[in-house]
DNA sequence: CGGGATCCGGATGGATACTG
DNA sequence: CAGTATCCATCCGGATCCCG
């Protein structure tokens, strides 16, 4: 690629790094959804255990994609937001979306739901609002 | 999720299910930069092995993203491009790079290099002509 | 050149049990 | 509720060799 020779890696390839592991693009859309806590990451995800989710967590975290904040102590109760840069990932999600939405190999989105999810990812995702 | 009560899977899970793989998203970004040959995939990743580039190709291709060409039997010579669908992902392609590109963590893309950057996958992935 | 077959190691992640 | 600690299965992928 083009980009190398300029003595930089390729964007996509540090885009890989961050989203490569398991359940972290899921997160964060859960994030966008309103989830905060840990809990709620893990009720429609039956096989994600609490130590990959801990994990994933942490390095999202690491990454300044995801901030923790500690809101209580007893009983313990933590929350998990997005940062400012994680934010910015909604175009990423939106088009993810439309183009599973957008695609024939995929019937189960048709006329009567498609325009409606597109419109919950439109307004969730506030993609015309950065 | 609000989709999920539609009765639907989410798209991001569809989504995932395609890109999760290693490589995956590599792959199509050199084939929208012109790569076409079974070697040339591998010319800029030391670690991708034969075994695993095959398989990744024809997962892609058995999920309708990419098709295999046979342009000659003897020498054999075969290209793998981007079908209609896959030429789609064009905009997610752009968005990851958007991302890693104006994101102060990534200092290695300064005002010297990052709006070239930005020219060249503009201008390659076509994003405003679809 | 474009792969298939085998072999094998490490990484990943799931299940379970336990804790503050 | 929000994790930690362990154990274990699997899977993924890299190396190597081989073939048309």
């Amino acid at each position: 690629m083009t980009v190398e020779k300029s003595g930089v890696e390729c964007p996509i390839n540090r885009a890989v790094e961050l989203f490569n592991k398991k359940w972290t693009i899921q997160l964060i859309r859960d994030m966008f959804f309103g989830k905060k806590q840990f809990k709620e990451f893990q009720e429609d995800k039956p096989d994600l255990s609490n130590k990959v989710l801990s994990q994933r967590l942490k390095e999202m975290e690491a990454k300044g994609l995801i901030e923790k904040r500690v809101v209580n102590t007893s009983p313990v109760s933590t929350e998990y937001h997005l940062t400012e840069q994680g934010q910015k990932l909604n175009k990423v999600i939106y088009e993810l979306a439309i183009f599973i939405l957008d695609n024939p190999n995929y019937p189960e989105y048709n006329k009567n739901n498609k325009d409606q999810i597109k419109e919950l990812f439109k307004n969730t995702l506030k993609v015309n609002d950065f």
